[in-house]
DNA sequence: TACTTAATTAGTACCTGATACTAAAAATAG
DNA sequence: CTATTTTTAGTATCAGGTACTAATTAAGTA
């Protein structure tokens, strides 16, 4: 079988197809057959043997990308989901790990989501207009990995002044797997620099 | 004019409208026209009025965003970015402050993206197959305002067995705006738990 | 009440970017 | 020179629209 000409024309022409659509994925089938000098039958057979779908589901399954995003940085305001909370007392917030959120090699959970997730609910629990946190003192028992459920809980141990301390830890399946001490500066005033 | 109650049923619509294809940005107008009861070419007058794309060209907006997109979520990966770096001795990196990234209120950036990119940095320093935050001791000494430029300049202070001692500074304009130090676990070998 | 204006519905022609299918033509292999 | 691949052509059909015309149905006012 010296079956080579040809059918490596065939062959590289996918090959390039497949990355030229994963870099131009807005292009479409008319445009790509003046591209590769061959007829639009040809490139939706080309599609069907690759398993390349046709451009409106490639801007679809983006959309919904950015669409499911879009969520996710709305959520980025606080970091995790706060289930029950009794200002200036305590709270209580969910967080899931995602893939966004790990190192790829490991699977294991960046730190500051953790600490995210911790500070956005010390924060939230301060009944003022301006809350930020000024201090903090935080340990990282064990690894989180992918798919836990963090639950934080928060508790605001002492108050005086202009400050807070807050405790909070953080367990997965009831395990301790974070706990941090955090300062955080409360004010009713919005003084700018 | 008493021009009242016909009207308002209109406007109501249209004000549901807009938030319902903002909530469901991939219904089409057929369905549209089913959850409001009324005629698809109502639906199309409204989506004109209100200056509302086809679906077509909805989903090709949110997909070229998420196409935009793919490199800032690299970034996500590392918060911030590392403008210089000598594994296990020195890094600097670099980090603008967005409005996702600040209290609408007072224009303050959130604690934890200050945090997340002295974290990311204290990270990327270490030369070994992981590198896990253990414990922080943060401060942050003044708000950080939109716009405003970090630079986070880390240093390994000390080295014993497998944790490592980081001290992050960062700054606006030369100002220290927040310090840290950072104990960092770290190992060339990955256990599963 | 009758008239007028606004709002809604109906219907047609046409567009894009496809799928699905049939069939012919061209290229290549053996 | 024939069998098989590969490519091209062409038709019917679909979804989800635009653009336009015209009729119908409220609703508001003189």
């Amino acid at each position: 079988m010296v079956v080579v000409i040809s059918r490596l024309a065939k062959k590289q022409r996918q090959e390039k197809l497949v990355d030229y659509i994963e870099n131009n994925p807005f292009i479409t089938d008319e445009d790509l057959a003046k591209k590769f000098n061959v007829s639009i039958q040809t490139i939706r057979l080309d599609r069907m043997e690759l398993g390349i779908p046709e451009l409106r589901e490639r801007m679809k399954k983006m959309a919904t990308k950015t669409f499911d995003n879009v969520k996710s940085l709305h959520l980025n305001e606080v970091i995790g989901e706060i289930i029950d909370l009794q200002l200036d007392q305590f709270g209580i917030s969910l967080l899931e790990i995602t893939e966004d959120q790990v190192f790829k090699k490991t699977g294991i959970a960046r730190g500051h989501y953790i600490f995210a997730q911790a500070n956005s609910l010390a924060v939230a629990l301060i009944n003022q207009e301006i809350a930020l946190t000024a201090k903090a003192d935080i340990r990282f028992i064990r690894p989180v990995y992918l798919n836990e459920r963090l639950i934080a809980k928060a508790k605001v141990v002492s108050t005086s002044g202009e400050r807070s301390e807050i405790k909070v830890n953080t367990y997965v399946n009831n395990e301790l797997v974070f706990k941090g001490l955090f300062t955080v500066y409360r004010s009713n005033e919005f003084k700018t620099e």
